[in-house]
Parts: C-alpha cells; sequence; structure tokens
DNA sequence: GCTTATTCTAAACATATGTTATCGTTTTGT
DNA sequence: ACAAAACGATAACATATGTTTAGAATAAGC
C-alpha cells in the first residue's frame, strides 16, 4: 500500500496514523487480462486505486456498440465516479486490458475519510477537480483538434500505448473507426 | 444576494455569520445581452452565479467555428473551472444571452472559504461533484443517444430553451449543425 | 509448438452529416 | 417606425467518415 499512502500524502497533509488508519479500510484486489473490475447496470460503492497494470473505462450503446473513454495505469484512481457519486445505476463498465493489480477504496472508507481526516474533503475536492479537468480537457480536445492531432497529442502524453493497448480501442478513444485510424496513419 | 445565500446553505450546514463574511466579498455584476463575461486567452479567477438571465460557454475552433459548450439560468454557477482550476489560460468565453445579473465569487472569496468556512471545503467538493457529474452525463448522453434522442432529452430538461436560445446554438449544443437539426424536427 | 483468436491494413462501397446559398420571417437597434 | 441584422427552413450538392469484407501478420491459449 506504499504507494497509495504517497500518492495522498503528495495531495494533502496528512499524519502517518491517519494514513493507517485509512488505508486498513482498503483491501487489494487482482484482476486478469480481460476481467471486469464493474459492469454496468450496477451500483457502484468503491474506487479503485492501481498500483500495476492498465485498465480502461467503456461504455456499451443500443447498437452493441462499445466506446472505450478512458485509460488508467499505475498510481491513478478509477472508477465509474459518476455512479459513485450520484447513486445511480452504473453506465460504464470497468476493464482490465492487461493483469492488474488495485486497492479498493469502499465508500465507507471514503465517507470515514471525510469524516475523521483533518484535510478529508480536501482530499475529496482534489479528487473531484482532477476528474472535471481530465473530462473538460478532453471535450476541449474534442472540439479544437483533429482526428489526426488528437492521435499525435495521445502519443505524446502517453507514448508507449501501442504496445499495451489494440489500435481499436484507441480509435475508439479518439472517438473514430479502427478503419478511420488506421487510414490517418498511413499519411 | 438572498437566493446565493439560500443556494449555499441547501449545499452546507453554515451560520448566519459565516455566510455574511463570505457574502461579504461577493459583488453583483450586470451583463446586457451578447456581452462576454470573459474571454479566451484570459486567466481566470472568477465564478459567476446567476441571479438572473441565461448565459453560455462557447469555445472557438481554429477554423473560427463556435461550438456552445453549456447553457445556464438562474441559480446557477457558471465558470471556466478548469481555467479557474489549473490557473491556465481560458480556452471558454462566457456570454450572456439575455440581459443578465449575476454574482462574482472571486477566487480570494473561495480560498478564504476553504480556510474559514466550517464547511468550506465540503462546498468546494460538492460544486467540483456537480460539474464533473454534469460533464460526464452529457458525454454518455453523446455516446449513447442519438441527435433526435438528445434534442428530445434537451426539451424534457429545459423546455422553453427554444424562446430563449437561437436554434443553432442548441444545435451547436447538441453537436450537429443548424441545418442538420432543422432537418430532424422536420419529421 | 501448434492451433485458434485477435489484430492491423487495405479496398470498394455506402451514407449520414456537413456546406453553401437562397428566401421569407422575425427580431433588434436607433 | 424603419432599416439592418439575425434567424429558420429548405434544396442541391459535397465529402469525411463509417461499413463490410478479406487476407496477412501477431499474439494468445493450451
Amino acid at each position: 500500500m506504499e504507494v497509495l499512502r504517497a500518492v495522498i500524502a503528495k495531495m494533502i497533509t496528512i499524519s502517518a496514523a491517519e494514513l493507517d488508519a485509512f488505508v486498513a479500510q482498503c483491501y487489494r484486489k487482482t484482476f486478469k487480462k480481460k476481467d471486469f473490475l464493474s459492469d454496468a447496470e450496477r451500483f457502484v460503492h468503491e474506487i479503485y486505486f492501481i498500483e500495476e497494470g492498465l485498465l480502461r473505462v467503456m461504455i456499451t450503446d443500443v447498437e452493441g456498440r462499445e466506446h472505450t473513454t478512458h485509460f488508467a495505469v499505475e498510481q491513478q484512481f478509477i472508477a465509474d465516479y459518476n455512479a459513485f457519486l450520484t447513486g445511480q445505476r452504473s453506465k460504464y463498465q470497468l476493464q482490465a486490458l492487461e493483469d492488474s493489480s488495485t486497492i479498493v477504496l469502499p465508500r465507507k472508507a471514503i465517507e470515514w475519510g471525510y469524516e475523521h481526516l483533518q484535510e478529508g474533503e480536501k482530499l475529496g475536492r482534489l479528487i473531484a477537480e482532477y476528474y472535471f479537468i481530465y473530462l473538460d480537457t478532453r471535450l476541449q480536445h474534442q472540439y479544437t483538434l483533429s482526428p489526426k492531432e488528437r492521435y499525435d497529442l495521445m502519443n505524446d502524453i502517453f507514448p508507449d500505448i501501442h504496445n499495451r493497448v489494440p489500435q481499436h480501442m484507441i480509435a475508439s478513444y479518439l472517438g473514430i473507426t479502427a478503419v478511420h485510424l488506421s487510414r490517418i496513419k498511413r499519411q
């Protein structure tokens, strides 16, 4: 749990005792490649912290088509945070794209944190802000960048993604089809 | 400022004295139809609370095309929250679509709130969460609903929008062209 | 190590959606 | 009250992007 402790300690001021108490309420859970952490239509009561591996968030539309909306790797949090917050059924699925090791932060631990950690609310605020910034920035790119530019940007930010996830998922993440991405790369 | 006080009091537990002190750091600002509250490429240091009127958030792409990303009305907050949080230059513009009255929450007031209000951090968390949920839900709809369905949904949620904003902005908000929206309505 | 499944590219084809232009109608500003 | 601007509908046309299919290259599973 060392990495999780370090990540939290970087976000807020927190004592070792507080960290102990918080982390004691979390537990490790591992997933094999292609496992689903969480399915659509379920109620969501946990956030995952990724120790090792690579996961994605996807959503399935009425025609049964999958859309990948998010990739996450080591030292990041991942969840259907919307369903977690609103209490509504999940619309997303979380899936491991590699064998992965996660730490589960159950709702109880998080709410305990809001009440008992000195800066628990601040941690919650920072996480929500982080999620918002991530989403909004992606949206901005969707509006202002061409598929090709989004593709190049992704390669800058996450250079080894090609070796870790299949291209059709990258295409989906970029909002285009696999065929179209292949065409773009040709040029 | 009564409405702002009420909205805040509904979100967190807060004393009248705290509210007084907070609200004293805010001030009213009015805008005429078509005025810009805030321009792109600026640094953002305020959040607006809408007392009266209707505003939009828009972004301009490289080809000079405007995309409307958000409408907001009475009793809602509006801002380029991304730029506010990250300290980067604004990518969005905020524009009044009707003569509007707002209350400006300067960064100083908000940061003062985090430090001095009993539940200041919680208020910040709730606002960030609200923004996130809003964005994420829109994204979900973009993935899973057809333009026609998104149009119908918008009419359910915001029935009088047609009388308040021109159709080409609604189309832009839905992610389609004005011509296409006109075609959809014909059916 | 062999067999099966997955992945990427390519070509041919299909189409939803965008673009441009026109024309009444409505709204706005002075 | 009038002129100018903005707006909504429509038609004709253009095209970027999606769809389907096939085959060769890789990777995965037992």
